[in-house]
DNA sequence: ATTCATATTTTGTCCTGGACAAAATGTTGA
DNA sequence: TCAACATTTTGTCCAGGACAAAATATGAAT
């Protein structure tokens, strides 16, 4: 039941879009480490053989955790299968019973039973109320599936999945809640270019919207420039951004003191997820959440920082 | 109320993210055509000024309305607007009343009045039901603001901002009329690597939901493996995938012609969208949608077709 | 005149191997 | 513990040659 003939490998093309790799990057690992060892077709073009790509999304994966390549790419693959195994960040939760349905859920996740995972996650929502739902379920949750996903207990389609339910109950309850457009603050949220994951935005939205902000989701990758214009235009008090494990810190850092630069000084910059978490005294003048329940604290005090006015 | 001092051009790198040009097609160009003709660095390394970036995101523009660099590389940028402004398809609506709402929703677009965006899309779809909102709002609106993209006179924020709306309002008309699992046929949706566009896969579920079938999205971006694999694995009576107008047509047909393989004869292949559109005498065995407005037909021939079984 | 097969041009991607700056790490001294 | 400096690691850039796939032009045959 194999697909065809030729294909019994990739083209460096392919493999950078596998792997997230650029082209120029295999090259140089190739001319320095002697790996990947690709093999040649008759037009002198590099064929990577499955089990190399297979290696190389591995070291991927351990790179975007912090270790580096020269340490990684002698080893084998079970070697670092483990060390991805080590690393998984999430502790088992501290209310058994809640841990118990966290594990049914993946193994819906798992084995595609979009119906299943659908109705836990709608009971979960009702019972918990929004707010505790994002806070006690999807942080957890989506640690959990981040850390199977980073130790190839999970595939392209499970995590897309897991993604689409959680998106579509999230919006709607979002809509449903959506607060008087008089809201205050106003958020402006989106993410930086080359960042994919729209799940974190949706959150905070859903933490916010129930305490009366008023907030405009841009969606995901929205040049900085771009950010800035909007934010200004649009008036809005405060510009939420949020990035994924996976996103370098470097570029976090410094798009994020470029956009700082951009906002009024009355225009504040309120930033979490994965990839920006431990950073905070790095950015002065923003606001680095560590967690997502933090949220509706510091919309409190804002609102204290910033009575309204009299009224227009 | 400039940036700062360095940064008066861009790096070939952030050229590529800009325009969508490689970084090898860029150095190709100047070396061939002499354009773009960037400035250099005290390292050497190109950097580009921003006007010949604007010119680089006008041909890439047209390049995807399948015009030839070579034609455009000369042309001022005046004449490539010009071209652009041609090559406009959105024919105004038949019904003038409904051809204003659209403009008036437009503007709302154009200046950020999301509050009144979500308004009127609300109330069109109150009044049409979700079917008759995608396939008379939702498809002539696309184009326009599609159209109004090509020729500059949206930014990337507006776009966003529009997407994500229509985003909210459908998922949550979705979630709102999700039909019993046991809905037939059963239909997985989602759309190739490298296509980004979820609008399409959002309107077509909106249309098959209100028919009874039973819609699984994966979203944007699933591997064609993981697609055929997916799809054998939940036992699934279609696959829908859902193709941008910036989608290469090659790269469409070369997929879906493996993809029409990989599944077996008893599932149904339905594809659609601006990106694939015209080409389906190069498609056996693989239904191709000229309109959204064609799926629910399409659904009740299916189900002509293919009686329910006795019940299991 | 339309279709089909064959030449020609255009175009994007790949190649090698050298270079260098930014980031990470190691070292030293307060 | 922290700061300043030296060293190594690492990713990205460069030039310029090559080639195959796509697009177009040319010609033959229906």
């Amino acid at each position: 039941m194999n697909t065809s003939l030729p294909p019994s490998g990739l083209s460096i093309a392919a493999v950078e879009r596998d792997t997230g790799l650029a082209k120029d990057t295999l090259r140089v690992w190739e001319r320095r480490y002697g790996f990947p060892a690709p093999a040649r077709d008759s037009n002198g073009e590099r064929v990577y053989p499955a089990d190399q790509v297979d290696k190389l999304r591995l070291i991927r994966r351990l790179i975007d955790q912090g270790l580096r390549p020269a340490k990684l790419i002698g080893l084998e693959p079970t070697a670092l299968s483990e060390l991805l195994g080590g690393l998984g960040t999430a502790q088992p939760s501290a209310d058994p019973a809640r841990s118990a349905q966290f594990e049914t859920i993946l193994k819906f996740v798992r084995l595609h039973l979009h119906e299943d995972l659908r109705r836990s996650l709608q009971q979960l929502l009702m019972k918990l109320g929004l707010q505790r739902f994002v806070g006690e379920v999807l942080a957890p949750l989506n640690m959990m599936v981040g850390d199977a996903w980073l130790r190839g207990e999970l595939e392209v389609p499970e995590e897309h999945l897991y993604t689409e339910q959680v998106q579509n109950l999230l919006r709607a309850a979002i809509s449903s809640q959506a607060a008087a457009s008089a809201g205050r603050p106003r958020v402006l949220l989106t993410t930086f270019p080359d960042e994919q994951h729209a799940l974190g935005l949706l959150m905070a939205e859903a933490m916010m919207v129930p305490e009366g902000a008023c907030c405009i989701s841009l969606g995901t990758q929205t040049p900085l420039d771009d950010i800035r214009n909007a934010a200004r235009a649009g008036r809005f008090d405060i510009v939420a951004v949020s990035f994924s494990a996976a996103f370098p810190a470097r570029l976090a850092l410094d798009g994020l003191r470029s956009l700082r630069e951009g906002l009024g000084p009355d225009t504040g910059l309120w930033v979490g997820g994965a990839g920006i978490t431990g950073q905070a005294r790095k950015l002065p003048n923003v606001q680095v959440f560590a967690s997502i329940d933090e949220l509706p604290e510091a919309l409190r005090s804002w609102r204290e920082a910033h009575p309204a006015p009299d009224r227009a």
